[in-house]
DNA sequence: CCATGAAACCTTACCGGGTTTACTTCTGAA
DNA sequence: TTCAGAAGTAAACCCGGTAAGGTTTCATGG
């Protein structure tokens, strides 16, 4: 069913990207219009615009998108949140299924060399995240109170970022993939034991005045 | 030293800022220019963005300045930095530093309402808080390493803004501002437990297969 | 095999947020 | 009273993104 057509399609998606890429990664987010962007992929800009919905999609398209929320809610019946989520991101690091091809893999590098170099795609990136958590949220309060569930998933959701910016930081560093997925490990587990056992704190905490 | 044109200038700022937010109520922010904003206020846009640097500034001056670096930066040595927060966050919700003035609480709670009418607000909102994090992580990476430091920053203003957000909630619900704030108090000892003593969780989670 | 409908693409024009430029007007201090 | 500098303006512009309407090109059923 792989009609000539949907080749074409794939094939001018792929032309696109790959000029923006190129334009980002020599001259910087802010620097290049999408007017350059859509002459370089000879293309026109609503053509661009058709296939991505906003500059920003040209480079973060497919980040952000691990579901938190369906893992939280497929999780076995005797797993709490927490382990669920646990055990997905360590099954994660431990198996490549990250980029197979070594050129794959460069083009991620230098698409968060790009990230990374702009603040406003750092934000925008954030923003993604922000949807992500809200879902999580919703999955959560079907078991907990409200602001549990809010404060739960904006923990796990902020834990989370962090772990994955410190991975990327660590590949636009120049860090060997294969290195940095063994960091990584390490790294998710670090994150949940905070998540679950609390963050450093002496313990004599002044007591709460008046009672209620 | 309060010349005329100083209170000219904030006069001016002042009248920017009412007839955005009185239009923003109106019609919902996204359904107003900033050239109708610039019309209603009998100034040029030019004008309007010298006092604003940008549209959604208009109506979210003043949020996310809490200095969680500042606090944790300038605490007793003797006290953690979650302690520390812990006891900000409680002074702040007990006293009411909050808005004095029932014309003040009324502008601010439409200001609420419009935020949370428009998902680019509170989108910009949230954009606004990523900074904040981001020197809570540099005050913090003085005393802990850099992952701990970065993981502890995210889990603590993920748990503060979320804390506001319910606030801010209930406030653009209806409910009065004396009793939202003593809900805030109790929502602040919630979030503080969650972070310092660590999230819901079984505890028979997976050991993990291969050390390394 | 070819007509036809739809999908992909184009050009042109437009909108709204934000900036630049070059000019006027007003204020306050010398 | 003068005058430098701050506040303000109008007009033109840039850029991201959308709308309208027309042209090419693929696919498919008769």
């Amino acid at each position: 069913m792989t009609g000539l057509r949907e080749r074409k399609k794939e094939q001018t998606r792929r032309r696109i990207a790959a000029a923006a890429l190129r334009l980002f990664a020599e001259r910087g987010f802010d620097a290049v219009t999408v007017n350059e962007i859509a002459e370089a992929a000879e293309v026109s800009k609503v053509t661009l615009f058709a296939y991505f919905p906003t500059k920003e999609s040209l480079v973060l398209h497919g980040i952000g998108e691990e579901d938190l929320a369906g893992i939280v809610a497929g999780r076995p019946p005797d797993r709490s949140p927490l382990d669920a989520l646990r055990a997905s991101f360590r099954a994660l690091a431990a198996d490549p299924a990250l980029p197979p091809t070594p050129e794959e893999t460069e083009a991620l590098v230098t698409r968060v060399r790009v990230i990374f170099g702009s603040p406003a795609l750092t934000t925008a990136a954030s923003a993604l995240l922000h949807r992500q958590r809200e879902a999580l949220a919703a999955a959560l309060s079907t078991e907990y109170d409200e602001l549990t569930a809010a404060l739960m998933a904006a923990q796990i959701s902020a834990a989370v970022q962090t772990v994955q910016e410190v991975f990327l930081r660590r590949l636009a560093d120049g860090m060997p993939l294969g290195e940095a997925a063994r960091r990584l490990a390490d790294d998710v587990e670090l994150a949940f034991d905070l998540l679950a056992g609390g963050l450093p704190d002496t313990g004599n905490r002044p007591p709460r005045e008046g009672g209620r």
